[in-house]
DNA sequence: CGGACTATTGATAACAGTCAACAGTGGTGG
DNA sequence: CCACCACTGTTGACTGTTATCAATAGTCCG
């Protein structure tokens, strides 16, 4: 992993950590302390291998700032993008002691993370704390969760479906940690990583972007995305904003629609 | 859950579950008792749900003899099968207390399935034993494996292709419970089944199997399948076999390899 | 021996891939 | 400041894989 480590001026802090894992479970302050008092800032170039498949050894991290990925390359080259990372995703962590890592996760931009070891000590530890590991198993749930619609994407949706779904997707992962906004949102990725993960040709990515474009539900630009009809694209998509404040049993911080009757 | 729960004469026991978890990490006398006290066999008829999507409750259980899958439904009646689960197979199994199915499970056969919750309460408790929280935990490594395999499949992986994967997949997975001998195993899915977890058609699941047939990859009749040439297959599909004994750091019981020198 | 499901085959159509050329964009160095 | 280069995006023409439709045959089960 070349990345350079330093302390000086960290970019931005584990606040966008704090703030997806609350959107997951109300944490303590004891919980919030730990995660502000992670350290180890590091900065990634775009392109870098943060994990590599089958490597014995990885370190778990937090994604602070930019874009990464999960891939597998076939032995010809082909190239399949298995789901993206965001800001206040977990970057191979594994409760297991020394796990091979199952996929390869690279910088699609130039990223900035932070140490998720002692998170993962309290959690794995003798008395975890419940609130953390609430929010830690919620947010592992919600990346299978991810997978999950990756499958039904690649193999059941049309070009059309699968590119509406995949925006939406990214749309709502970064409202959770406040980086969408007025149904627009940063978009950094080549038409060639959007091809790779949906299973398409550069080309018909394109083709399809255009589609979008001409019929008034999608507007995008160099590095930014706006959503014009997100009803329309969740009825294109037959996509729905998973609800994680209710994957949990007990009472909640956020008022939930439908109250004990 | 439409099932029947009957103490009198287990059809097949939790032996099953044992070979499965000691192909992943060795069990000592403790944890190998605990897997032989589990009770509470139940059968289901082939087609009823055991977990349904979205349900607040579902049990955890483990399979004893059948085949089932994880399956998602489309807004129009399109199905993605997401993972077979086959002999030995965890159903439901989440550390979470209360969590939402992420997907519905049904029986595609007639099931014997066993009460997991002991193993669960044992490995999520205050001190759970290390070999069984190491075997579960490679285990939970393993399903997000074939996830992940099952993605490159459908993104990047031509029907022919795709087809050979899944046939070596299976193969491996029952080999590994000792149900599969001579590159032979039972194989009860229908060729519609087997297309909804390539996201193909059924008529073009037939037609590629045919091919298989015409070249003498594959001998598949009512409920059996043989590799004919597990080397070729393996070089279409760009297959490996999972090595979940190379997974652990510490020394285990099956001899490697690679010794060191 | 009917009825339901499953497998098989042919003909045709649609969706998506490939090839190729060109345009825009941003960075770098002369 | 401009020329150059690499990368990304765009478009057209053509090809190919896979889906759809439809009809028939086989199999299992009561």
């Amino acid at each position: 992993m070349t990345a350079s480590s330093h302390r000086a001026q960290p970019p931005v802090s584990a606040a966008v950590v704090c703030r997806r894992l609350e959107s997951l479970a109300p944490l303590g302050p004891a919980s919030l302390g730990l995660l502000l008092c992670l350290d180890d800032l590091q900065t990634h170039e775009a392109g870098c291998e943060l994990v590599s498949e089958r490597a014995p050894h990885f370190p778990s991290r937090f994604l602070i700032s930019g874009w990464a990925a999960r891939v597998r390359w076939l032995a010809d080259g082909r190239r399949q993008i298995l789901g993206f990372l965001l800001p206040g995703d977990g970057i191979g962590l594994c409760l297991r002691p020394h796990p091979l890592a199952l996929a390869t996760t690279v910088a699609l931009t130039p990223l900035v993370t932070i140490d998720a070891e002692p998170v993962m000590r309290a959690v794995g530890g003798p008395a975890p704390p419940e609130d953390l590991a609430a929010a830690m198993q919620i947010a592992s749930s919600m990346d299978e969760a991810a997978l999950l619609n990756q499958v039904v994407r690649l193999g059941r949706q049309t070009a059309y479906e699968r590119m509406c779904h995949l925006l939406l997707e990214l749309y709502d992962r970064l409202s959770d940690v406040g980086l969408a906004e007025d149904q627009t949102f940063p978009m950094p990725l080549t038409q060639e990583l959007v091809s790779d993960a949906l299973g398409l040709s550069v080309v018909h990515v394109n083709r399809i972007l255009q589609q979008l474009r001409r019929e008034g539900l999608l507007d995008l630009r160099t590095g930014r995305a706006s959503l014009l009809d997100i009803e329309q694209l969740r009825d294109i998509a037959d996509y729905e904003r998973p609800q994680p404040s209710r994957w949990r049993s007990f009472p909640g911080s956020q008022p939930m629609s439908e109250a004990p009757a």
